[in-house]
DNA sequence: CTGTTAGCGCGTTCAG
DNA sequence: CTGAACGCGCTAACAG
């Protein structure tokens, strides 16, 4: 393995110098730059991320911590874009991610979370998933222990920052236009679970939404349950014009318990997953890029990392209309 | 951090000798071991695996090299599976794992994918969805470079152990179970790409199953695509009795044509994803176990990373029936 | 602007 | 059976 040691050597200048001239230092000069930057290339090096890790302690390594649900085939698809995204984008930047879920520090206290992941050398992290009463992590972000970044939940501090869609926007948006298609004066909305940071804000936009076009509004948990999306269809459905979900799950379960009753609503959903294609029916659904959400994500750590400050990002959305055909290949 | 000196210093004894107990060493009195042990307990110490990877070259850290579609979303549920799967055991292990996808690979010669590994300290790799035509990673499997386990790929040298179900067993099985069922006496068998080391091991298990039973067989190539099996399914189900798929995602398209076609054949998958339960109809399958496959590569990486030579190991599989109430939740 | 030096935390000879 | 000493590859003060 060639090392800092033999670039230094076949540039003819110090192991330091060859450092600084990696880690884009200010006070070099040109000219050994250049003859750095070329024994780079003739030896063909590339740094050794362990060692750096091991030596600075500052840059470099990162931890995703998925909230990883796999019994619902829904929920992989998200986190494997999630992480799909965050492992290219980090590759490009040349950090260094490990990926954990949740499960794995189950009875964990903060303090052992803290241990665990320090003797791995992780300095930042991205949470994916977090809800109200995950206690543990909500105390991580707090202690600053840290850098952080927060996928979808509005936490920010000096050195958290938050990443997500604007989710009260996106559910009035496709709300809007699946009551717009539809000529609909009620509907029913199906919110996700309780501790969840998205359900209140989406249950703001439909909240709006039903404020300025009149319409009557009946809010049923869902839980983000695809199994109860379908009881409260089979419940509550047929008083009302249109479903409206906070998850393509929760809609597709919606869709099916349409079809056994016989009747048909106007259904719309929130995520835009492949899966969607599969639900029988073509409907509105929100598309979170997923894998840009996480790459944005990584970013975002990257600059915090680099000395930046917590701040909150929001990304775009667009409103989609899927269909089997589409989606298969 | 509390590190291997503070337990020295707090056990009395020198930091070597902690390093021996950690690490199982034989030469080591039981006494000191035991005071070692208690030194580390109170300290909470856990050893710093960046550390030690820089230190030993050995053990430790290994390669998650998943061949990921992002586009199909049956994928994305077989490799988060396989990806957790790993991760989970790893942490058991106390090994640290890195993923990396295909995609990240492309265009690098072997020797660059080397230097990028191990610049990462990587000694040992997990491949998933490897084909015939990766000729940079067969080559590096021939280099025996790396410690290897290859997932579904009938590949074993020294250094390199694959891990799979016998496929061959498994769509004889599977095949044989829908077709007595059903009293067919005809079959369609859409297979998998061509490039596919699965591929040709399910189509043996087929040909042995129609020999055996005196069944006709029509075998076309639906390159595990759902949309080509669709095709497949509108040209040449008609004059058939039964569809054995060498996929779910490839059964789920062919039942959807066969839907279009009002016309009913049975149809059955193989991989026992959960899609398969919003296909609209039961089908039998193969249920892969992919996470307990996933850890068993791990422990066999671990095997070969300990001194173990390439062997070759083969797991379970059940034959079930899927339906929408089972899988959602 | 460049080079020297001292670690980071751990594994591993090799004396004793 | 134990411990001192060196090195893994790199970063970061600190001199010069």
């Amino acid at each position: 393995m060639v090392s800092i040691k033999d670039v230094a050597r076949h540039a003819g200048v110090a192991i330091s110098t060859v450092s600084k001239v990696l880690n884009h230092y200010p006070n070099v000069s040109e000219e050994t730059k250049k003859k750095v930057n070329e024994a780079v290339e003739e030896l063909n090096f590339l740094p050794n991320s362990v060692a750096a890790a091991l030596s600075s302690k500052q840059a470099g390594r990162m931890a995703l911590l998925v909230n990883l649900n796999t019994r619902t085939q829904a929920i992989d698809e998200i986190d494997m874009r999630y992480i799909s995204g965050a492992i290219n984008k980090a590759a490009e930047l040349g950090l260094d991610v490990n990926t954990f879920f949740f499960s794995m520090f189950e009875g964990m206290s903060e303090e052992e979370a803290v241990r665990y992941l320090r003797s791995q050398s992780i300095y930042g992290i991205i949470i994916y998933g977090l809800s109200k009463n995950d206690e543990m992590l909500h105390g991580l972000l707090r202690s600053q222990t840290f850098k952080a970044v927060v996928v979808d939940a509005p936490i920010v501090n000096e050195s958290t920052s938050s990443v997500s869609i604007d989710q009260e926007k996106a559910q009035y948006d496709v709300a809007k236009k699946t009551v717009m298609d539809n000529k609909c004066k009620s509907i029913l909305y199906i919110a996700g679970k309780g501790n969840g940071y998205v359900t209140e804000e989406r249950l703001s936009g439909i909240r709006r939404l039903a404020e300025e076009m009149d319409l009557e509004l009946l809010v049923r948990e869902g839980d983000f349950s695809e199994r109860k999306a379908r009881e409260i269809t089979f419940q509550d459905a047929r008083g009302k014009d249109v479903l409206v979900c906070a998850s393509d799950l929760m809609a597709i379960g919606a869709m099916r318990a349409l079809m056994e009753m016989d009747i048909f609503r106007p259904v719309c959903g929130f995520d835009g997953i492949t899966l969607m294609g599969y639900a029988g029916k073509q409907m509105n659904t929100v598309r979170q890029g997923f894998a840009e959400i996480s790459a944005a994500a990584v970013e975002e750590l990257y600059y915090l990392m680099n000395g930046g400050e917590g701040r909150k990002k929001r990304l775009d959305y667009d409103i989609i209309r899927l269909q089997y055909l589409d989606i298969i290949c």
